[in-house]
DNA sequence: TATTGTTATACTCTATAACTATA
DNA sequence: TATAGTTATAGAGTATAACAATA
């Protein structure tokens, strides 16, 4: 036995969670130039706002659970969103611990600047697919993510 | 118009890089217990280790372009790696500047037992898919990671 | 007692860059 | 000048939990 007894190497290249992890970092990272270094906003606070753009108007507590944010993560993205102007909150009438949330004009404004280009960069990152294997590949990650989704419960 | 003036809303559920973090962030936490949980690795603590265990002897620069760390996050794995006598140093007589890393027995011996067991992860992860889904699914993963990769030159 | 949301704290990670020793 | 690697520093993100107000 050589290596100093190491007894089965891991073939890194070929490991999945590895394989999975670097092009989760380069689609992040290509995906997050209009909201990170156009309108300086955390992926939180990009998902928050996406979120919100959906849903409105909703709870803090709603939109972690909608983007498995945890709940201080989501206080602190709405937070940063309020400070800048990009929402506005309206407390739930009925249940004063509530705080229902929008977003402003300016909000809206940055959404729809947002919108259309991470749309194009998702667009430019499936090209080499064709509609096939694109179809393919979301049917196999879906398949993927809702049994390691079973598992959490 | 409604949602006062959104002009496309975009459908996180089915926007590729958002189910692509959502499936990176559950199999990362599925497979890190096993260097996480039960000895306290990073997971670059833990690709630095793998990447030795696959080419050692091996510099830091080079654990740096093979697991695409920057070096400063090498140059920790490696004293945190060091610091807990799982790996050994030997300087390069020919060129000063560079430090060979090997791991040391304890080393190995903690491999020899991370490794069976994010295998098994990894098992576990995809055993929800047939033989031939896995192989499609590679297949396309790494057809993207190219394209991207590509891009980043 | 449970829930909504905020705050505190300590810790880790990241990014940028300056720095040393050597080549 | 360039390279191998370390150190400094500030900012961002994370995890755990305590907390206030309301239900």
């Amino acid at each position: 036995m050589n290596d100093r007894n190491i007894i089965t190497k891991l073939e890194l290249l070929e490991f999945f969670p590895y394989r999975l992890s670097i092009l989760e970092q380069r689609v992040s990272q290509s995906v997050a130039k209009p909201y990170k270094d156009l309108h300086n906003l955390s992926r939180n606070d990009w998902r928050a706002m996406a979120t919100l753009a959906l849903l409105q108007p909703i709870t803090a507590t709603d939109i972690a659970s909608f983007t498995k944010l945890e709940k201080m993560q989501v206080s602190r993205a709405v937070q940063r969103l309020k400070s800048e102007g990009l929402l506005v909150s309206q407390p739930d009438p009925e249940d004063k611990r509530a705080i229902y949330y929008r977003l402003s004009p300016k909000g809206v404004e940055i959404y729809n600047d947002i919108v259309p280009k991470v749309i194009d960069k998702e667009r430019d990152i499936l090209s080499c697919l064709t509609a096939s294997e694109r179809s393919t590949l979301k049917h196999l990650l879906d398949k993927v993510d809702a049994h390691l989704a079973d598992q959490d419960r």
